[in-house]
DNA sequence: TAACCGAATTGGTCAGACCAAAGCAAGCGG
DNA sequence: CCGCTTGCTTTGGTCTGACCAATTCGGTTA
């Protein structure tokens, strides 16, 4: 996981943001492996390394005769992350699709957890949602709070698809909106709505309307999240 | 993307499956880049290669003093696909977590596609949708017809985060289940049923609605799927 | 027993070399 | 003038052997 701690895994970085940034087109070859083994002054041994890296990565294709610039569409989850800070600002889309996306899978997780799990795991899923419920603390004391519950809901769920879905997504993205510092103001009649059918649909083991109420939530955290977001937009418009 | 065209992605498949088959334990050190070299008899670049692609992978973590075996909860989604494939048939537990996660972000799709889709695209969908409705032809016939239309939403929808997953997961997916050749008898009444609530919810661009009937037929996919597996299953089980 | 130190090991990188296949341009024949 | 073949050049794939810094590990010492 250490990004930048190799020189192989530096220029893999530098070239992924430069193919991300569109300075090689889609089709287009890169430069031969001896001519970046110049350029960055390596051994054709380092370069290697790193366009393996890309290609793992899914934006290149490496094969006799030069290495050749991918469709984004081929690529692997793990160009999100990058594809989102490439701007000084993360892109706003991207973070409204990730979340959105992010939600659903979280849906899921609770439509699956509800179905299958224990009494005792009932009793503790019920006991989170109450604790949801205390209103005291704002934003950063209720998100904490969701994680948690969604967490353990992956826990039951035992989704191994979802999780390592989940896995990538995080990665990609915890590191941005952390970065942010952003005070979301929340809706927080439909969050209290999404609660009140969360609270319902738990006892019932009513996994279609529990993913619901966890679908609603996501929309509201979205929509909080990205108008959050629009002044730093705003800001670095005015910047450039 | 071609697999087994090179020694080092050769290594790599190799050693991939012995890690999968648990053959090494999670945290242990794998014996050293010179010990690989001499197993295979290749050089230590070529071991070196296998081992960045592992690392992409996320089943191993090589660091100085060793590489390591990582946890295969922080794997990435590509390895799904030999997971799957470990046994003689796939495994059934992955397979139906799969179609459920593949079938939520269908379902997100149908959601962001109603609700961004102009006057000429919501004709089309509604065409798409009558024409899935005629029942000539069974399960071979009918799945493409699916299929369209969810690839139709997904161009709508454009999102981008669900696009790179479902790349991923079909990648990985697809080749398990076309080696099948299984003859899933889907439960009809459910299908119409779940046919009949997207029919309505179009119109009214009721993404929720159409988003839980997307979910309700991936359900009963799912269930067919399974079932149309297990005979295999037993089958396996006599043979060893 | 516990802390310490040094030798062996390990990954990271470099240099130079060879091969087979792909790309390319000039030259040939039509 | 066009099309095809030839042959040179470039490119990726691999190998060998070497050096460095950091980690490991075993034996030694306090």
């Amino acid at each position: 996981m250490p990004a930048g701690s190799t020189l192989s895994h530096e220029i893999a970085e530098i070239l992924r943001g430069e193919i991300l940034d569109q300075r090689y087109r889609e089709g287009d070859r890169l430069p031969s492996e001896r001519a970046m083994a110049a350029r960055f002054n390596a051994s054709r041994g380092a370069i290697r390394e790193a366009f393996s890296q890309l290609e793992q990565l899914g934006i290149i294709a490496v094969l006799p005769g030069g290495a050749r610039v991918r469709a984004l569409s081929s690529a692997s989850i793990s160009v999100l992350g990058p594809l989102m800070a490439r701007g000084v600002s993360p892109d706003l889309v991207l973070v409204r699709q990730f979340l959105q996306t992010f939600g659903s899978l979280a849906a899921q997780n609770a439509r699956e957890a509800l179905a299958c799990a224990d009494a005792a795991q009932m009793n503790c899923i019920r006991e989170m949602v109450v604790e949801l419920d205390r209103e005291e603390g704002g934003f950063s004391v209720a998100i904490p709070r969701w994680q948690r519950l969604l967490e353990y809901l992956a826990t039951i769920a035992d989704n191994l698809v979802i999780q390592l879905i989940t896995n990538d997504l995080k990665a990609q993205f915890v590191a941005q909106m952390t970065a942010l510092t952003i005070q979301p103001q929340i809706d927080k009649q439909a969050v209290a709505q999404a609660l009140m059918e969360l609270r319902e649909s738990v006892p019932d083991r009513n996994g279609d309307r529990a993913a619901a109420a966890i679908t609603a939530f996501f929309d509201a955290l979205t929509e909080s999240v990205v108008d959050a977001c629009l002044p730093r937009h705003a800001q670095r418009a005015r910047a450039s």
